[in-house]
DNA sequence: GTCTATTATCGTAATTTTACGATAAATATT
DNA sequence: AATATTTATCGTAAAATTACGATAATAGAC
């Protein structure tokens, strides 16, 4: 059983997993951070970058795509990816929010 | 061929994602925030926590240890989890970059 | 309309993940 | 020492992931 029991667990927690799931893989962490970089953003660039076949990096860009990461706009017979920053603005939220969490408690036990 | 080409990626990059993706589980990421709320960090209630079964709960303990999210201590017949702060202070850190590095770019493509 | 370029999808193999019951290992308790 | 408690590991099945070549699909160029 290789399926994640998502219904028992809160909405947030099932949103904050896929995304933070969507970039727990090295070439997806690259395409990202080339995507800020943003010295292109069409996907054969993107393709160039990357030590992975064409297929590959289609499947990755599909993934963060799936789980909102990034969007993707068809311009002629190419098509541009961006970072959708939200999503990144709410996994940075979550950290400080948890780095919050922790400090305002000074770790009673451990 | 399901093994990632880590060689082929930086080592931030590669560590990053490391840890993105022992959180990219609902699970762990509960296992996170329950750690946080620290009413207790003793497996047990963990366990009792989370709808799954003890050995799960265990995997998915073992997989945030191995990323460095959290740490374990033994105590007598239990162990103790924390998290490891520095671990989500780099995390936190990520972000706060990345989202900087968007902001002070006004997103010329796309 | 045919050809070319670009990207997505299909098919597939190797590996990994998720989940669980069963059992081992380690430490207290009696 | 024997028993109980707690956690880790083993074994296993089902499903997902990663990677790639081959091929389809789409849109522009000729």
């Amino acid at each position: 059983m290789a399926q994640a029991k998502t219904e028992e667990f809160t909405a947030k927690q099932n949103k904050t997993a896929t995304m933070l799931k969507s970039l727990g893989h090295p070439a997806r962490v690259a395409i990202v951070e080339y995507l800020i970089r943003c010295e292109s953003c069409v996907c054969g660039d993107i393709v160039d970058q990357l030590p992975l076949a064409q297929a590959t990096v289609s499947q990755h860009l599909k993934a963060l795509k799936e789980a909102g990461i990034i969007q993707g706009t068809v311009e002629g017979t190419s098509v541009c990816y961006c970072i959708d920053v939200k999503a990144v603005q709410f996994l940075k939220a979550y950290f400080i929010t948890l780095t919050d969490r922790i400090e305002q408690q000074n770790q009673t036990c451990c």
